[in-house]
DNA sequence: CCTATGCATCAACAAATATTGTTGGAGGTC
DNA sequence: GACCTCCAACAATATTTGTTGATGCATAGG
């Protein structure tokens, strides 16, 4: 599933577009407390069950969320390495990382 | 300009929908080489004045450029502080990172 | 002054995104 | 099998965001 043809500023939007938004960053701080099915976010947020579904698949998505299916249930839960790679498009976006061939000055 | 209650929650909102744009990686990607003014980006980019205006404006809001007036031109450059307030709002997120004594928002 | 340039801002439109209610399928329980 | 729960997907609507062109304002130079 890890797509290939995402070039570095498409992951890039695609990452952080997941995370500017609030029932988004909600739904992670709950599942930083550990797995959740949809039912529990469902209830702990207080949201429709199609806009939470939205919502965690533009997670999904963006790689942030894993889900595994256990009966009904349909557990979430965050995956680590979405944001080793946040860190790392951050930190290539700093003005003092020199990257690729840059000259300088105006 | 409205300051005020800015929660974590919302300034990452704020911060990463900053950053998930592509003429804005764009802009923050040329501004890596060092200050420039308006008219140069309009010139590399190949956008329409206004679109850039918007584009720095969101930009500036987020803190992740600053302006600086010459004459009849105008320089942006980045703002370090904001990357680093990136980095330490993507961390923050992370699934094992457990916070400091609290959990949440403001 | 008068005009040209560099930029911000506004209004109007276009396009993308989010929300809601609904539908239906997969999986349990009895 | 009949029936219930959990959840993804769809369609319709509402909201947000980005683009464009016009306008305005400040500065510089004639």
């Amino acid at each position: 599933m890890t797509v290939a043809t995402h070039s570095r500023t498409d992951r890039a939007i695609e990452l952080f577009h997941a995370l500017s938004d609030e029932t988004r960053l909600e739904i992670i701080e709950l599942l930083r407390k550990g797995e959740r099915c949809v039912c529990e976010l469902t209830d702990t947020l207080d949201a429709a069950q199609s806009r939470l579904s939205f919502h965690l698949r533009v997670l999904k998505d963006a790689g942030i969320v894993r889900d595994r299916k256990d009966g009904r249930w349909v557990y979430y839960e965050l995956d680590p390495e979405a944001f080793e790679e946040a860190e790392t498009l951050v930190s290539g976006l700093k003005p003092h990382a020199l990257s690729r061939s840059e000259s300088c000055c105006a």
